[in-house]
DNA sequence: TTGTTTTTTGCATATTTATACATTTGTTTT
DNA sequence: AAAACAAATGTATAAATATGCAAAAAACAA
């Protein structure tokens, strides 16, 4: 999806440069080939709960308020093994069934992902409660899932 | 001096009532019979370091940045163990988020506490879902967690 | 005091950000 | 495939916030 993309660079380009307003945002992603308007600017920057704080020089900042979350650090690819045997959806939330003992791994391999459609995930033996964000409905969960761990919804299909 | 007095009202208000926009805070100080234009409150909230955050209802609040910036500068409470990671709302329900392991001992902690305002708690590894009790709001589980853990909420917002 | 300099403020307005509405795009269902 | 539904987006504009400038207030010096 376009907007997935464009909300990971959003969350890069503020972690890493000095953004202090909309529009430079917006030309930063221009040159990143990503483009929108304001306005769609606007409603993801709320999305990500990102806050604008001033300085002392006299100029504002972009901040993540919630803290980095980086995809890259995860050790284990989880995907590989057949480990997720089924999802149910009950409540607004989402309870993922796995093998044996995995539900502790897989739930940190998905907390580890630092997607802000999850508001967190509690994971027993061979279950997790995956709990979104309000706001999030359980398809965009799905999508999601589907992004941290491809391929995710075939698997369990195909059982 | 007028403006000292109005910086530490502007404070006061910001921690203890829930702000969204200047022209409520000009109301509220109105009312304490402190009277100034928005472009005055403007840059009082920029030398004051005030971030406005939006949250997840659709709405904003207005935050002193000592309780959000993170670092060095911050005096470090030594004696909270920095156990809890951090909290998230969804579906009326409170995501606890403890370093590994902890999980377990924390709920038994809070529950230990025997408040009313909770209705039960559910931990995982590193995780917990606290359950308010109908009619309880967020706030009221926010106040009741400082009462329960001191300084909860600062050993967060400083991580 | 009086004149001089610095700080604070309001006014008017520019800049920046948010949003209602319509449209497009994507997804699910039949 | 088409219909039905949901999500995402752009346009135009509203709402909110920041700021240049001049006036007023405060601080300072002689």
């Amino acid at each position: 999806m376009q907007k997935t993309k464009r909300l990971l660079a959003i969350e890069k380009i503020i972690e890493e440069a000095h953004i202090s307003t909309q529009d430079e945002l917006l030309k930063r992603l221009k040159g990143k080939g990503i483009s929108c308007t304001q306005a769609t600017l606007s409603r993801n920057l709320r999305q990500l709960g990102v806050a604008r704080i001033p300085n002392s020089t006299g100029g504002y900042k972009y901040f993540l308020s919630e803290n980095i979350r980086s995809t890259a650090n995860s050790p284990v690819k989880l995907n590989i093994v057949p480990v997720i045997q089924d999802i149910v959806e009950a409540k607004g939330l989402m309870v993922i069934k796995t093998i044996p003992g995995n539900a502790s791994n897989t739930a940190f391999f998905i907390d580890g992902a630092g997607r802000y459609e999850i508001a967190g995930t509690i994971a027993g033996d061979d279950t997790i409660l995956l709990i979104p964000r309000d706001g999030i409905t359980l398809q965009q969960v799905h999508t999601c899932l589907e992004i941290i761990l491809p391929g995710i919804h075939d698997q369990i299909k195909k059982k």
